[in-house]
DNA sequence: AACTATTTATAAGA
DNA sequence: TTCTTATAAATAGTT
């Protein structure tokens, strides 16, 4: 269509075919535009030339996404499942790490160890002991604290009551 | 382009959509493959009818996942972000989880304590009392099932060498 | 699904 | 790039 005919193999001359490019994909899209109207069709079109700046149609009133999903739906392939592939190898990951924190801490609770052997239960043991006695110390530091805490209060008590007293008679007068 | 021009509008008589569909589906598609021989561009095409049936063209060589690559990179619209969405969502709750746990486990090694009060500490307290008490009886269990074990061979090996005795004679004279 | 009169797209030239 | 125009190609309506 057009001054002469032309056979469909890549046109050589960068010009000509850039020309040719520009005016094609107008028609593209405008054809594109023209089915999706009469027809009722949903369409989408991506076109990347060689200067790769890309030109798009997409029917009105529908997404990229939503024709990808069909797309997805109907033939089968599997577009971004590469890219989910990471994502999903790092929650298999750390799942993996959840259970095994799980499983640990339940034997710390003393829960499900009826499959441990002797050796498995000795290290659990010293483990139990050396935490209770961690914990054993910080009890008694908090509760020394406290202790000092409530005697440093008393003793500023004993001495606030010790200059207040003076000031009573004072302030009954100014009263 | 045919026998009277047309508006390009709906067509409501739905033989007469789905006859034109076709016609003008199949000069799309060869219009898609002329542009990308012809001028070495890279196309994808998706089209729907109201018959639901997918058609699709895509330049050889390429893959419709580079295309949308490309497209991503291009218009910085965001296709698959939304499914990405959740699976980052999930590794949150799950790391969120992990932490947790890993800090249960750190308390009931004794570590990281400090800034527990004396109430947790107490309970930390039990916990591990608790633990500890499970862990010694499964100790008490692994240790007597490994002693009637023992003195079940013990017993075994005496009955067999009981009966073994008298056959010693009779094997010698077979040899 | 074919046919064909027309419209439309476009190759080449300006 | 854009316009022009001769011609190829697409297709609307018909069979």
């Amino acid at each position: 269509m057009g001054r002469g005919k032309i056979e469909i193999k890549r046109i050589e001359n960068t010009n000509n075919r850039q020309v040719t490019y520009s005016k094609r994909r107008n028609g593209l899209i405008k054809k594109a535009k023209e089915i999706s109207v009469l027809c009722n069709a949903k369409v989408s079109l991506i076109i990347f030339g060689g200067s790769k700046k890309m030109h798009e149609y997409c029917t009105p009133s529908t997404k990229l996404t939503d024709i990808l999903d069909e797309y997805h739906r109907q033939c089968g392939k599997r577009l971004w499942d590469a890219k989910h592939e990471n994502l999903n190898g790092e929650i298999d990951r750390i799942k993996k790490e959840n259970d095994n924190l799980q499983i640990k801490l339940r034997h710390l609770n003393g829960q499900d160890i009826n499959s441990l052997n002797h050796k498995e239960l000795i290290v659990l043991d010293d483990v139990l002991e050396n935490g209770l006695a961690f914990v054993r110390d910080q009890k008694m530091e908090v509760i020394n604290t406290h202790r000092r805490n409530h005697k440093m209060l008393e003793e500023e008590n004993k001495e606030l009551n010790y200059y207040a007293q003076p000031l009573q008679p004072n302030l009954q007068e100014r009263i």
